[in-house]
RNA sequence: GCCGAUGUAGCUCAGCUGGCUAGAGCAGCUGAUUUGUAAUCAGCAGGUCGUGGGUUCGAGUCCCUCCAUCGGCUCCA
């Protein structure tokens, strides 16, 4: 007999050689039938796995994410049967279970998948699926795994395989198909009921530009059909949240192909909110002791060979312009930082001066890659809420934790709950990645790591995703699709101050370097208004809102009262659009509900008659009757209560 | 940049296997209506069917080029 503990503590004696799956029998039979995966003592098992030994079993069902990876990695291995039963020419490479879904990457030679085989490839699903196919792993060697692939001529598993270390090698079988891999499954195939392959895309192989570019099947499959539907409804529903759709719709910004993609143009609406974005942030940063600076749109090329940019970024950005006379050379201005070391270079520092920090909303200009732009959230020309803080290392800790404090005032007065905290740090086995000693690497990233600790943040380390001269502490938020994108980040750098020799002058009468932080909470305003519509929905906080009132009149009658109304709004700072027109109030209730305005004072005989006026809110509905002066109230308490508060 | 898909009026879309002057709703304009909490009625106007080429007696429809967009991959200072 074993000793099996559960997760609430209590345990239970099993015969030796027991399984997970049964296990779940002994205690119900609707936990039998609906177990997906298993682990033991923290340890991924399949559900058919004897256990020998005491220890500790966690049961996962359809409601658990571990359960949820089960079932999809196991329907990757239906997905590879199918595609392998209608082309069986296909190699088939690799295929996880994902976030929301799984995939599988193969090569099908010279034929191109396109979306109406998907429909073939989901019956064959479905039909081995409803086989109830028992998935069995078993152990190989070295040699008879890559002998089962040269006869399959695979030359991608035979790959994989190479890599792996002898005893290490499983392979899982169902039916009559069978793959290389590490293990993970549901019991049988026979609880997958529902399947969508979602789309079709290329991906290369092991993720290497430069290797050979496999066809990538993705999909999604759920225990119920029921519940298939309700997630192509959701999907449905956060597409109508689209950034790029909303702005649009609310007439925010636009694109032109005559101006070229991936430039942005701010429409009057989307320029005002982002004005009033950037005047929200300045207040904060005046309070916080930065200083605002302005600096031109080019640079010399050679700026950008001092501080190593163009070595790393400069065979792949815009090129450089040229004078017409003199030949020399020009960026267009990639990153702010390098003008305002030059800023700092501008006059000697005593150690009395430290901090500086420099803000500037800085347009700069990328050559992103034509399939890598995305609406407002990639784009080709766009403005960071930057500065750089010049400081005494032995401030580092303390100027860190202060910007982690405006960032989170930040996000705390647009309604960002929803975000993660990414500590990304140097890859150890890519050293020619970075620039600078290790020694400065190692205090940069203790540096993060202790502010993220001593802040509280919610973080996980991500090794290989630092910038080149420095580590970041980034902050991730997911747009309507599920896709993760940084908006704010704070990055710690030893590397310019040295290229720029930046110094100050210490109590010891010795030059001195600082230490740099670069950061911008928006990140970008393209790319925070951007995640920022798909939050609200377009439902801004009130401050925000490019109008915050819609006056409707009952008929042109009332015009005159409405007039008034608007000017006392306008006299104490409130956003109200007077609309006259000759319509009915239905359609102008109507339309000021499709364009979200937040507030709808409607104006008719009766609110001329008592000097009073009607609020409607936004899909609310009617609230009654106000005085003009209760509605700056009502607006102002309710701008004060979604603002976050900010002290330095 | 790579793989795949898409591109018809300002917006959302229809136009079957190629066949008369390319349709609708909304928005716009004109007129009537002066309206009480989600769309008043009528009329008018609006499109070189993304671009350039080709096939055909005939192309919005089929083929190719380019451009843009969408979904991924790669990249993201």
């Amino acid at each position: 007999m074993i000793e099996i503990q559960f997760p609430d503590q209590s345990v239970r004696a099993y015969p030796e050689g027991v399984t997970p799956f049964e296990i779940a029998s002994s205690i119900s039979e609707g936990l039998a039938r609906n177990v997906l995966s298993a682990k033991f003592n923290g340890q991924t098992v399949e559900s058919v796995t004897p256990l020998h030994e005491n220890g500790k079993i966690q049961l996962f069902t359809w409601n658990d994410q571990e359960g949820k990876t089960a079932f999809w990695h196991s329907s990757a291995h239906v997905l590879a049967q199918a595609l392998l039963a209608l082309y069986p020419d296909c190699k088939l490479t690799i295929g996880p279970a994902i976030e929301n879904g799984f995939y599988y990457d193969a090569d099908f030679g010279d034929y191109s998948l396109t979306e109406k085989d998907l429909v073939e490839i989901e019956k064959k699903f479905l039909e081995f699926a409803r086989q109830k196919f028992e998935f069995k792993m078993r152990s190989a060697t070295k040699a008879e795994a890559l002998a089962y692939y040269k006869k399959e001529n695979n030359p991608f598993k035979t790959e994989l395989i190479e890599n792996l270390e002898d005893g290490t090698i499983t392979f899982c079988d169902h039916a009559d198909f069978t793959d290389l891999c590490r293990g993970g499954h549901i019991p049988n195939t026979g609880s997958i009921k529902a399947i969508k392959l979602t789309n079709i895309a290329g991906a290369y192989w092991r993720g290497d530009e430069t290797k050979p570019q496999l066809t990538r099947v993705y999909g999604i499959s759920f225990p119920k059909q029921k519940e298939l539907t309700a997630y192509l409804a959701l999907v449905e529903e956060a597409k109508k949240r689209d950034h790029r759709k909303l702005g649009k719709e609310l007439e925010l910004f636009t694109f032109s192909k005559r101006v070229g993609q991936g430039l942005p143009l701010w429409l009057p609406k989307g320029a005002a909110l982002r004005e009033r974005l950037e005047n929200f942030l300045k207040a904060a940063q005046n309070k916080a002791g930065y200083e605002q600076v302005i600096s031109p749109h080019i640079g010399s090329k050679e700026l950008y060979m001092t501080s190593g940019h163009y070595e790393k970024y400069g065979a792949d950005s815009f090129q450089p312009i040229q004078t017409p006379a003199e030949g020399e050379e020009f960026l267009l201005k990639p990153m702010n930082c390098p003008h305002h070391c030059e800023i700092y270079n501008a006059k000697p520092w005593s150690y009395r001066d430290l901090p500086k920090r420099y803000a500037e909303f800085g347009t700069v200009y990328r050559y992103e890659q034509s399939g890598e732009l995305h609406g407002l959230t990639r784009v080709r020309g766009f403005t960071q809420d930057d500065a750089h803080i010049f400081c005494m290392p032995s401030q580092l800790d303390e100027e860190f934790k202060k910007v982690i404090d405006l960032v989170l005032y930040v996000f705390g007065s647009l309604g960002f709950e929803d975000f993660t905290a990414q500590v990304s740090l140097r890859d150890p086995e890519k050293p020619e990645k970075y620039i600078g000693s290790t020694h400065n690497w190692e205090l940069a990233e203790q540096a993060i790591i202790n502010a993220a600790k001593e802040k509280n943040l919610n973080y996980v380390i991500e090794t290989g995703e630092a910038a080149f001269y420095g580590p970041k502490l980034d902050f991730m938020v997911k747009d309507a699709l599920g896709r993760k994108w940084q908006l704010g980040t704070i990055q710690v750098d030893y590397n310019l101050p040295e290229r720029f020799d930046l110094n100050y002058k210490g109590s010891d009468n010795e030059l001195h370097r600082p230490v740099m932080i670069h950061r911008a909470p928006f990140g970008s305003l393209e790319r925070f208004v951007a995640i920022l519509l798909e939050h609200t929905g377009g439902n801004f906080p009130l401050w925000l809102m490019p109008n915050q009132v819609n006056i409707l009149c009952v008929s042109e009658k009332y015009k005159n009262y409405a007039l008034k109304v608007s000017n006392f709004l306008e006299n104490h700072e409130i956003r109200a659009l007077l609309d006259d027109r000759n319509e009915t109030i239905g359609k102008k209730i109507s339309e000021s509900e499709i364009s979200k305005v937040p507030y709808m004072i409607i104006i008719g005989e009766k609110e001329e008659e008592n000097n009073t006026i009607s609020i409607r809110k936004h899909s609310k509905g009617d609230l009654g009757s106000f005085t003009v002066e209760s509605v700056v109230d009502l607006i102002n308490t309710e701008i004060k209560s979604s603002l976050a508060s900010f002290e330095v």
